[in-house]
DNA sequence: AAGGAATTTAGATAATTTTCTAAATACAAT
DNA sequence: ATTGTATTTAGAAAATTATCTAAATTCCTT
């Protein structure tokens, strides 16, 4: 039940932000950082909700600590919204 | 651009209930309150949210304002959950 | 082992959000 | 017109969240 824990991590325009940016692949912390206009702990903050969502996951390598995107809660989510939208109310549209 | 509220609206957990509720066929104000332990303001602060976010609408009825679900917004949610899982980085699954 | 870079943690503050109570609106029915 | 029911708005308090600075941790390199 981190379905509630996911939604709350999407809803802050940050944390889509670097979603998107790990979309083109992994990125270490510092790299995303890079992207914005915060501090580092900031950042760390936002990556932490992110992986406590289970939307992101971490690699350690060298010094660096690599993020990327863990695309498997998306689909819990779009289920949801799915179901959501095939309601069972009679008024459908075709 | 209301995407980003669309996303706030739907991190909180109330609100994702009364989407639920709502998914069954219009309800009124009262009705959808009476899910819930909370006074009938917080609940008109919810349905506020939700309807600024497009993701209801209301239809005033004799006394009654009904409420519905309106899921034409819910589509764009999925392209971006759908977008975001489709990214072009090398290690597809297949 | 000492120094340095990358990142996180702790603690504080500011901003936002959720909730309440009380008052205001809107409409219906007597 | 008065009263009653349904709902919203206003304003305040409580709770949560986002951000910063400073300190701590971890791992690499010399």
């Amino acid at each position: 039940m981190a379905f509630a824990e996911t939604f709350k991590a999407l809803s802050d325009p940050v944390r889509r932000q670097i979603l998107e940016l790990l979309k083109q692949g992994p990125l270490s912390a510092g790299d995303i950082g890079s992207h914005f206009e915060m501090t580092g702990a900031t950042i760390s903050y936002h990556l932490k909700i992110l992986k406590q969502a289970d939307l992101i996951f971490e690699s350690r390598e060298k010094n660096f600590i690599y993020y990327q995107l863990n695309t498997s809660v998306l689909e819990e989510i779009m289920l949801w919204i799915s179901e959501l939208k095939g309601g069972s109310f009679d008024a459908e549209k075709e």
